[in-house]
DNA sequence: AGCAAAATCACCCGAAAGTATGAAGACAAA
DNA sequence: TTTGTCTTCATACTTTCGGGTGATTTTGCT
């Protein structure tokens, strides 16, 4: 702001010298005013920012020598005993059965299989089985 | 830019009103060339583009190439239409998701399903779709 | 045309699965 | 010791599955 007001003495002081040349004075006035005001613009405003997302798709080989995936199992945050049942869910028994075989109450297992939905972000027993067989959690 | 010839034609046409206030005048100008270039900067500039490229994992089967038991299949008197629901159910959808892919409805889906419990002689959906995919009627 | 298999759909009912919530003991880490 | 996770179990409720039965329509084949 002081540096516009120094500029507007300084264009007043001379101003005799331009005065025949009214337009050309008034041009000038306007063209240097408005590359200030674009550069104003151009540094005091936030940049417009366009994001553009980009799925990139990463083909993924599914380890042939099905080696059970430690890494995933923990990165999904499943206990050793949700993978029990999740093992047992894989071969087609009910939550009953998967009771049995664990020597655990019914309503136990469906705790478990429950927080395996919810873990493996899936919302039934076929696609948790599904999901688990494609990342290698179970065999 | 005839646009701003014209104003400058009516600054000038103007000028004796306000000679007396030069000051003011040129404020003026500056002021709204100022303006201009602010606008100018604002709505011509490019905004930039931020790619941002997201990597989407698409895993593959890689079993190898196990055929389709299509022996097995006649063997067990799976129909076609049995096999389209049993392919869905390997993919864990609930019958009420199969019958709307199929178009066809929940009864008509349930009907299937129990016949391909019989046929393939298991219980629950989860052992049918284990025991296809041991016996390659699926992939 | 006529028959048989396949496909479609409906209704009922019980079983199984899944959700929500709360709670208590075990055990390891801070 | 406290904190947090895991494991266990329960109760109540909703949803989905599966079995049984019967019926109509389509379709393929002779």
């Amino acid at each position: 702001m002081a540096l516009v007001l120094f500029l507007l003495q300084w264009l007043e002081a001379h101003f005799i010298v331009f005065n025949y040349r009214l337009d050309f004075f008034i041009g000038s006035i306007a063209i240097v005013f408005t590359v200030l005001g674009i550069w104003l613009a151009l540094k005091l405003v936030k940049p417009k920012v366009e994001t553009r997302i980009i799925e990139k798709e990463i083909y993924i080989e599914s380890t042939p020598p099905t080696a059970i995936n430690q890494t995933e199992i923990a990165n999904l945050g499943i206990s050793k005993r949700e993978l029990d049942v999740l093992q047992l869910m894989a071969t087609g028994l009910s939550n009953e059965e998967i009771a049995e075989q664990l020597f655990i109450s019914l309503n136990t297992v469906k705790t478990h299989s429950s927080n395996i939905f919810l873990k493996l972000e899936v919302k039934r027993r076929t696609q948790a089985v599904e999901k688990a067989k494609r990342l290698n959690i179970i065999n």
